[in-house]
DNA sequence: CTGAAAGCGCTTACAG
DNA sequence: CTGAAAGCGCTTACAG
C-alpha cells in the first residue's frame, strides 16, 4: 500500500504532473487550465485521496512550513499559554510548530538552535536563557528569521517583544500603597536575566518615588527557591513587620502564601501580597490572589507578526523591530 | 550569503558529493575512504560551517525524523509534563517533536492527524478525543506508526499506555476508608472518556465492597465545572454529610478545595479529599493535598519505546502492544 | 491550455 | 578507495 504521488494522479488522468501539480494547488484558472480538466483531476486526487509528500514540496519551495518555539519550559503555565497561543495562530497561518525546551540551559539552546536551523524551519521564537547571544545573531544574520520574546538581549539589534517588568513592578507597589498598606517587602530571584533586574528596579524606584525604606527586598535563590521563600516571607513579616508582599514571579507568590497560611498569619488582612504573573490557581484560591497578568496572546500575536514580517522580506531584509507590551493588574482579594 | 551544500565541499575538496556524504554521515570507515581524506572534508565541512540541509536528507531516506504529539491542551498540568518528557525522549533518540493541541475537539484533531502525516513525521504520539477512531485507524492502516497514550479506544487493535484509572480510583477510596472517613463522596465530570467512566466505576465497586451507601457520586458539567462543583461540594457536605470527598481530576480538586475553605468546614479534620491527579500546587497548599499521581515518564517511555518498535519495523509488522501502567498515591495531609 | 525538463540537496546501489 | 548517476516527490520557468 504505496502512498499515492503526483506521478500516480498523473497517469491516471493521462496529464502531465505539471498541470496535476498546478490544479492542486490552486493554480487552475491562474494557468488557465480547463475547468474540465480541473474538475477531473481534484475528484481523482479525492478518490485516491491524495496527500501531497510536503517534504518533497518543501525541498522543492525552499520552504518548510514550519516554526521552532524555544522555551525554558513548557510546564510553567505562563510559557504554556505562550505556546498555545502560539500553535494556534501557527496553525491559522499554515505553520507546524517544533517544540523545544532549554531548562535554562544554554548548552541545550544552542543544540536546539542548531538542530532546528538544519531542519530549515522557517523561523524561531524563543524566551532564551540570555546566554546565547553569538548563536542568535549568527542565526539572524543567516537570513533565519527569529524574534526573542519574554527574555531578550538588551542593547542588540535582535526583534523582541517583552513586558514591561520595569513598570510593572512599579503597579504592584502602588497598588499595595492604594489599599493602605506602609511597609512592602519584595521577594525575589538571583537570576541573571533582565526581566528579572528590571522587575526589581522597579520595586527600588517605587518605593523611593514614595519616600519609603527600600530595604525590605529579599533576593533567594533560584536553584532553591521554596525553602528560600519560606525563610524570606517569615524575615520580611517577623523581623521587617512588613504588611505587604511583592512576589516576583508566580510560584515565589505560591510559596510565600503557603508560608504565611503556615504562621497563621491574619491574612489578607494583615498582610496583603501581590503577584508578579498570574497563575490558574490565584483565581481558585480563597481569598483570590491579585496578580500582574502579562498579556499572553498579544505577546504571541506580536512575535509572530514580526516573525512573519521577516520572513516575507526574506532574504536579507532584516526588518527588525522590538517591542515592550505592559501587563495588567487583576484586582483580587488579596 | 548562500547555505553551503554538500556540492560546495565536493568541489571545495576536488571529490564526489558520494565521498562527502559518506564521510559526514560517518560512514567514511565503512566505506574504507583513506582516512587522509575523512580528516580534510571533516575540516573543511567545519571550517566551512556545513550544516546539512535535513529537508532533503529526509526526502532521499524517507524518515522525517520528527515525531508528532497531540494533547488536548498543553496547559494542562499533566499533559505538560508528558509534552516536556516525551519531547527531552525524543530528542535523546535524535528525533524532533511537533505539537499540536485539539481542546478536545474532534474536528481539530482530524486536521492535525492529516497536516502531521502530510508532513510525513515518523510516528504520531495522541492522547486523543476518543471520536476519531476511522481517521486514527486510517493512518494506522497505512503504516504511520501510532500509539495512544491516556485516552485509548477499548477494543481496538492499536497499541496504547493508559493509567489503570478503575484500581486508581478504588485506591484513594480505600485510602479514605483506611483513614477512618465513614461516609465517602465522588466528584466527576460528564465526559464521554474511557478514562473517566473507568473511575466512577472504581469508585462505585470500591464502596459497594466496604458495603457502603454509593449514592454520593456527583456528576458536573465539564463545560460548568467550577460552579457545579461548589454546587456538588455543598451538597454532599450540606446534604449527604460526608467525611471525605474523592475527586476525579487535579482540577475538580482544586475548586471543591476552594469551595470547603469558603464553606469554612473544619478542613481536614471534618473533611478529608484526595485528588485523581497531582498538580503542582498539591504540596505547596497549606495543608498539602493527598493525591494519586500518574506515572507521566514511565508513561512518555513507555509510549515512545512502542513508537520505536514500530517505526524499526516498518513498513507494516504493526508489531502492536497495550500497557496499563499502575499510579501510586501520593499520601499527604488531606 | 498543457507538457518536457531541470532543479531543490541530499543518499545509495552499483561499478570500477 | 572513489565516482557517476539515479532517485526521493514535488515546483516552476520555459516552450509551444
Amino acid at each position: 500500500m504505496k502512498r499515492v504521488s503526483l506521478d500516480m494522479i498523473a497517469k491516471e488522468v493521462k496529464l502531465s504532473k505539471t498541470t496535476v501539480s498546478m490544479v492542486l494547488n490552486g493554480k487552475g484558472d491562474l494557468h488557465k487550465i480547463n475547468p474540465d480538466t480541473q474538475a477531473l483531476i481534484l475528484s481523482v486526487a479525492k478518490r485516491l485521496n491524495f496527500r501531497p509528500n510536503m517534504i518533497a514540496r518543501n525541498l522543492s519551495t525552499g520552504s518548510s512550513m514550519t516554526l521552532a518555539l524555544i522555551v525554558p519550559r513548557i510546564t510553567d503555565t505562563y510559557y504554556g499559554l505562550i505556546a498555545e497561543s502560539i500553535e494556534q495562530i501557527s496553525l491559522k497561518l499554515g505553520y507546524q510548530v517544533l517544540l523545544g525546551t532549554t531548562h535554562e540551559d544554554p548548552v541545550k539552546e544552542k543544540e536546539l538552535l542548531l538542530t532546528f536551523e538544519a531542519q530549515q524551519v522557517d523561523g524561531i521564537l524563543i524566551a532564551s536563557t540570555q546566554h546565547n547571544l553569538e548563536d542568535i545573531k549568527a542565526i539572524s544574520n543567516a537570513g533565519l528569521p527569529i524574534v526573542l520574546f519574554d527574555r531578550h538581549y538588551p542593547g542588540e539589534d535582535l526583534p523582541y517583544v517583552v513586558v514591561d517588568n520595569y513598570n510593572g513592578a512599579k503597579k504592584l507597589v502602588k497598588h499595595l500603597i492604594e489599599t493602605g498598606r506602609k511597609n512592602i517587602g519584595y521577594v525575589g530571584l538571583n537570576l541573571d536575566l533582565t526581566a528579572i533586574k528590571d522587575r526589581q528596579r522597579g520595586f527600588r524606584n517605587a518605593i523611593e518615588e514614595s519616600k519609603r525604606d527600600s530595604q525590605n527586598l529579599k533576593i533567594v535563590d533560584h536553584q532553591n527557591a521554596k525553602l528560600d521563600c519560606h525563610k524570606a516571607v517569615e524575615e520580611l513579616i517577623s523581623d521587617h513587620g512588613v504588611d505587604g508582599i511583592v512576589f516576583e514571579t508566580h510560584y515565589l507568590a505560591l510559596y510565600g502564601i503557603a508560608r504565611i497560611r503556615e504562621m497563621g498569619v491574619d491574612y489578607p488582612d494583615t498582610i496583603s501580597i501581590v503577584s508578579f504573573g498570574d497563575h490558574e490557581v490565584f483565581s481558585i484560591f480563597r481569598p483570590e490572589v491579585t496578580a500582574l497578568v502579562q498579556p499572553v496572546e498579544q505577546i504571541a500575536e506580536n512575535a509572530i507578526d514580526m516573525l512573519m514580517k521577516q520572513i516575507q522580506n526574506k532574504p536579507n531584509s532584516l526588518l527588525k523591530s522590538q517591542e515592550v507590551v505592559e501587563p495588567s493588574m487583576e484586582i483580587r482579594n488579596t
